[in-house]
DNA sequence: ACGATACTTGACTAAAAAGGTCGGGATTCT
DNA sequence: AGAATCCCGACCTTTTTAGTCAAGTATCGT
């Protein structure tokens, strides 16, 4: 039931660029040196979330990233998804990555139900949160703040 | 987010012995054959659950395991944290296994207050069924049944 | 007593996933 | 032109997953 850290990252890395939406773009860099993460690795995440269509890039002098849908438009469920695959537990409960599993009987398979409401259950938060909600978390968390590029995520 | 095949295969055979608990012992290739599972990999899930407490074995020519406790003393979140750790999808939101991630400031994280309300969702599912419930869900699910015995999990 | 039947134990393996790293190329700004 | 940035594919190491196997030990029926 773990999110890996290329999941974990990718999360920390698109808050960033969410906290900086409509301030123009964020380098790889700084992303990596704020959220402590490998600049290489990151590199090759925000690469993947770029062709899934998360995020965008300029490149050269000035270049970096910045989100290319707005941030209410996008929620965690989808980045999940995209990063990890399926968010149900068992394949055989999974919505958007069905795959039949090896017990005799699916339909009558108690395991199955309750896996399904641990899906439910999950994707319930994923989906009602958004890269806005996020922010807006953030904001919340940390209180009245005095210098608005000081934000700690 | 998964369950691993191991996982799944403990639950199966758990759910298998809590449909038989009460009379006697099940013999582990009787479980693999209903339930589709290499006999020889189930041998060691088995001993695994043994060791964890869950089960118990009679060695000899009628052998077989049954449940150690009664099956409305063992939750599903016992069985999986045993077997895969944490529920919780990042280390610090786990109580039984809490760990440190990377992000600069844990206590204002917006993903780890995110990631808390997915742990709590996942636990409270998983914490309220017993492999008792399991077996009720069974016998609902498989409706009016002629023979006891041909219980399809 | 003895053989058949089961569980027991520990080592072993192949394949995949996780978590990165690296070199060099393509753009863009100044 | 030159520096700063992103881009891209290949590569690497370690861990995990999903099993397999052989030889051993306990127990029961006869």
């Amino acid at each position: 039931m773990k999110l890996s850290q290329r999941g974990e990252y990718a999360l920390r890395a698109i808050l960033v660029l969410g906290m900086n939406h409509g301030s123009g773009v964020v380098r790889i860099r700084d992303i990596a040196q704020q959220q402590n993460i490998p600049r290489r690795f990151l590199e090759q995440i925000l690469n993947d979330l770029k062709s899934a269509g998360f995020v965008l890039s300029k490149r050269g002098v000035a270049g970096g990233y910045r989100l290319q849908r707005g941030p209410n438009e996008i929620s965690l469920a989808d980045i999940i998804r995209h990063l990890e695959g399926p968010l149900a537990p068992v394949g055989c409960v999974s919505v958007n990555y069905y795959q039949r599993c090896s017990c005799p009987d699916e339909g009558a398979c108690a395991i199955r139900s309750v896996m399904q409401e641990v899906r439910d259950a999950i994707v319930g938060v994923l989906e009602g949160v958004s890269v806005a909600h996020l922010c807006d978390r953030v904001r919340d968390l940390q209180g009245p703040l005095e210098n608005p590029l000081d934000y700690i995520i």
